[in-house]
DNA sequence: CTCTCTATTTTGGTCGGACCAAACATGATC
DNA sequence: GATCATGTTTGGTCCGACCAAAATAGAGAG
């Protein structure tokens, strides 16, 4: 539980402010925020508090600052906050147990999202899971490429939802466990298996059987675990 | 040297080590921060960057600064996740879209756990449910002690899991909605309705019925959205 | 000796000014 | 019109200072 202090940094007005001017788009999104000296004259403050009030704003995904530029507002979204998250969850990923409680969140999601596809899935769903298949299957060769075509594969249950929250969560996904996963070799035997993987939730998906398609797409999950899971050796805690 | 980013600011790398030494246990939690001017003679930096440097710890939760006192240390964990995240979602749920995409998001994993738990759930977790359902049947007449209840029923779905993740997402799930489903009137009846879904989830789980778990689960989640759905009429953007 | 209240020190919050280097804008040059 | 030298903004960092609140030490009362 988060308790409310009674004191107030000079910064939080600040900040109210200027993410009440983003949100009332009376900032744009991709403009760069004022200068921090025209800021300080603006709210009467020293320039400490400005730059303070511009690190929140950052670090809360509103502004993106990047060193010696003008930080740019952007407007407040799912990319955001797993903007934010990055920074703080790789500390939650130096076990291998961290690694695998995220994984399995991801199982439980993703397998609902496999059922729920098999049940809701239109007709362009269906066919861009088609889609995204046959890309999968011409790549079977590359496996850079296979990589690539295996995460557009999988995010395109994720668009089947049609929910934009569950689509940042893939994508962060596969931007924190990317690490863990580009330590396993690549091989096309792999690239063979992962593909005839992909082909049995797409046909459960297509013979509207939920159940298959959740177990097809566990089955799958569970399986690239073990190939990660090997490489956990070495670094134990 | 090894190739670096071009700029990269100061504080980087205090806050990289202090990061480290938190990791480590170098910094227990509980336990104050070094003051900003032992630090800034430690690291042979100004304040201003220690002073940044720590900003940026509280944003990524692993130091507790309120405004006046010594930055606490903190456990990296998945509540400290939450809590940065807690700063940032408000601007996602000022609408009605945001709050129901959070919300489906939500009902789709916990109809996943649901199902889970009918597969999974042992003894114990089977107590568990048994004892959350009577203490949600008790306080049946005490609206805000039944909200209490409501919510320690289906965090045991959580925690069945076996999942510390998951059982962060449900305090964010709660921690998020509150503010809209506080706004919905309380009434006996409801509570009432309420406790019976509880039952049939239970019994679904009871009776190992995966499909009729995660079908009482769902409907009772959409219900409690229809409430709060009605909530939403005055602003709308 | 413990507890309470007060005086002192510590420490975070804010300010102002200053300097540097990189980004930016300008304009001359080819 | 593209390129390059130029001067101007602007963010990053440092220094020194002051204030008020918090932490600590000390004095006094029970």
């Amino acid at each position: 539980m988060t308790g409310q202090n009674a004191a107030h940094r000079a910064s939080d007005q600040v900040v109210a402010e200027i993410e009440k001017r983003i949100r009332t788009r009376a900032l744009v999104e991709g403009q760069p925020l004022p200068p921090e000296r025209d800021l300080m004259e603006e709210f009467g403050i020293s320039r400490t508090v400005v730059r303070e009030a511009v690190r929140i704003l950052s670090s809360r995904g509103l502004v993106e600052a990047r060193p010696r530029f003008r930080p740019v507002v952007r407007k407040p979204g799912y990319d955001g906050a797993v903007d934010v998250l990055s920074g703080i969850v790789p500390n939650l990923l130096t076990t291998k147990d961290g690694v695998k409680n995220l994984f399995d969140t991801r199982v439980l999601i993703e397998g609902a999202l496999a059922r729920q596809a098999a049940l809701t899935a239109g007709k362009d769903d269906i066919a861009d899971l088609k889609a995204a298949l046959a890309a999968n299957e011409a790549a079977m060769e590359d496996s850079d490429e296979f990589y690539a075509t295996d995460k557009a594969f999988h995010n395109v249950l994720y668009k089947i939802s049609g929910n934009p929250a569950l689509l940042a969560v893939h994508r962060a996904y596969t931007t924190w466990l990317e690490p863990h996963w580009s330590r396993m070799p690549r091989l096309k035997e792999r690239n063979a298996r992962n593909y005839q993987a992909h082909k049995d939730i797409f046909d459960a998906i297509l013979m509207r059987d939920p159940d298959a398609a959740e177990k097809a797409l566990v089955e799958h999950l569970e399986n690239a675990w073990t190939q990660v899971s090997s490489t956990f050796d070495s670094s134990k805690t």
